[in-house]
RNA sequence: GCGGACGUAACUCAAUGGUAGAGUGUCAGCCUUCCAAGCUGAAUGUUGAGGGUUCAAAUCCCUUCGUCCGCUCCA
């Protein structure tokens, strides 16, 4: 989340915040989304799709697959002037415990902490000291803990000098923890107050093998990324790839967030969907922005249209350890506004992944570039040899389906449906719907002929309804709160002159038309 | 992890310590020729879970789980 400036964060009615209550009744009661396990009084971070949240994420993946693997950017050039290539991996949610040291997952990010029970603070376990006497046992005197280079120090060592003579200074990690009852915490009163320490690391762990002990710990990925870079050059050897081109990945992740908040926001289990494009370094400037651009319009295009949509780079400081240049596509979810939360990451990376495994797995990752190097009297190059350098658009899915679900929501008293979802046809999850205006005089039977027409043809992309039950008013509004754009209706006039209307979600009119037109408008509208 | 608010039907919400209800939605029937229309009827609850106090608990107390808000955290 983000600050944003004073003059941006003025509400315009066509921005003023949703009620997020609103949302996630909506997504309840119509199918969307449920809470996990939740006949078992729910799972703290995760959450399900019903019905039709399932069916609009595997829109939502399917829309990344083609416009970044199948059909990259649309077709658009890429800066060096040549089409885009890409091709996907599907790799594994657990790989060999090395790839999280090398990815630096490991190294950096699984301190045991310690808890003072009495004054709140948390403490890293192996940065607490403590003043012990200098020979011999403290009976039954408190040991002092303190924080190094902190006030706690002077303070502790006083106290400690007061009651040993001479002292020395041992750490928290060689106290045992049946002893952490009479260590006096650094800012503590009493003695006693510390907690046994903790493990936080924020990846999941788990245990290969049917018997499998300690030895075995191996871990669920916290990103998707890495299966790429660990397969870059199995790619390479295989796949008659060139430098520049792309790699994407799609997948299930997983993060021990010490916070889970915000509906499905920050989940502990969640789906990414990401590209690693390789590149020459000197290009790899040219290539940052271009993805970082082509990122943005993309979520424009399937319908986060609107200023709720930033694209914001990432201060120096901000910077990851691994990055030279990052940019975030960000969205104003009700729940971060006026601010903003991250939609995708879009980072230069560098070679730091490839130079990491290289290292730490002892494989040649180097690519040798053909079309480099000096030219030879023979017409063809020299070549040259290096690791490629590294963009990644990193997509949340999740995150991606509940921007869509908070940008769709609509509300509109003066419609019979007050509540609406303006989903876009591609991401819809039910794209058309076919109603006989009544129940009798053939209608049902004209309907269902045209209802397994439009089906054969788009059934495979989403839903078509079909129904004929209750008044046509309470059908519209059940799809407008389903998010389904189109609704065609039988009447009286279709036996007789072919013809039925079609009913538009957003503006609720209607459009005649012979029966023959449905498919083609459909086309038109689902297939762009 | 800390502090606060909350948890009753699918959804939104009622119910002074004393028989668990309404509206909406859903389903069925009738009626209906274009926008949650009308009429009739039906189903749906271990009041998040577990314990305690009480003659009696949705209501009071404790524990726990979950949701939201504020801190903290967020490669």
């Amino acid at each position: 989340m983000t600050a944003i400036p004073a003059e941006q964060a003025a509400n315009t009615p066509a921005n003023a915040p949703k009620s997020m209550d609103a949302i996630m009744s909506l997504c309840k009661r119509r199918g969307f989304i449920y809470q996990a396990s939740e006949i078992y009084g729910g799972i703290n971070g995760f959450w399900d799709y019903g019905p039709l949240g399932a069916q609009m994420k595997k829109n939502l993946r399917e829309a990344w697959w083609q416009d970044m693997i199948l059909n990259p950017c649309w077709g658009k050039k890429g800066p060096n002037g040549q089409r885009v290539d890409c091709v996907p991996v599907e790799t594994r949610i657990i790989q060999h415990p090395k790839v999280w040291e090398a990815s630096g997952h490991i190294g950096g990010f699984n301190d045991p902490m310690v808890d003072c029970k009495e004054t709140k603070s948390r403490y890293r376990y192996d940065h607490v000291s403590v003043y012990a006497p200098a020979s011999g046992d403290a009976g039954d005197k408190p040991l002092f803990a303190y924080m190094k280079d902190s006030p706690s120090e002077a303070k502790q060592l006083k106290k400690a000098e007061k009651a040993f003579g001479t002292v020395k200074t041992i750490m928290l990690t060689d106290v045992p923890v049946a002893n952490f009852a009479k260590v006096l915490a650094p800012d503590a009163e009493k003695v006693g107050t510390l907690t046994e320490p903790k493990q936080f690391n924020l990846m999941f762990r788990t245990y290969i093998g049917a018997t499998a002990g300690e030895n075995d710990v191996a871990y669920m990925r916290p990103e998707t990324a890495q299966g790429v870079f660990i397969n870059f050059k199995n790619v390479v050897d295989t796949c008659r790839v060139k430098v520049p081109f792309g790699i994407g990945n799609t997948g299930t992740s997983f993060r021990n967030e010490v916070t889970p908040r915000n509906y499905t926001f920050r989940s502990r289990e969640f789906e990414q969907a990401e590209l690693e494009f390789f590149c020459h370094p000197d290009e790899s400037f040219e290539w940052y922005k271009f993805w970082r651009d082509f990122r943005m319009a993309w979520w424009q295009s399937i319908g986060l249209a609107g200023d709720n949509l930033i694209l914001r780079e990432h201060d120096k400081d901000e910077l990851s350890h691994y990055s030279v240049g990052t940019s975030d596509v960000e969205y104003r979810f009700p729940f971060t506004a006026p601010g903003f939360g991250e939609l995708e990451g879009i980072a230069h990376r560098g070679n730091f992944d490839l130079t990491q495994h290289q290292k730490h797995s002892g494989a040649k990752l180097e690519y040798f570039d053909q079309q480099r190097g000096e030219l030879l009297p023979n017409g063809s190059r020299r070549g040259e040899r290096y690791l490629p350098h590294c963009i990644e658009p990193a997509a949340g899915l999740d995150r991606g389906v509940l921007a869509l679900l908070c940008e769709a929501y609509t509300k509109d008293e003066s419609r019979p449906s007050p509540e609406f979802m303006k989903l876009h046809p591609r991401i819809a999850p039910i794209k058309a719907a076919i109603f006989p205006l009544v129940a009798k005089d053939g209608m049902p039977e004209i309907a269902e002929k045209l209802y397994n027409e439009v089906r054969a043809k788009f059934g495979k992309i989403g839903f078509i309804d079909f129904d004929e039950k209750q008044t046509i008013g309470k059908r519209y509004a059940r799809m407008d709160e389903a998010g389904c754009p189109f609704c065609f209706t039988i009447d009286g006039e279709t036996a007789k002159d072919n013809t039925v209307t079609m009913r538009d979600r957003d503006t609720g009119q209607q459009q005649r038309m012979n029966m023959d037109q449905v498919l083609p408008f459909l086309t038109a509208k689902l297939e762009t």
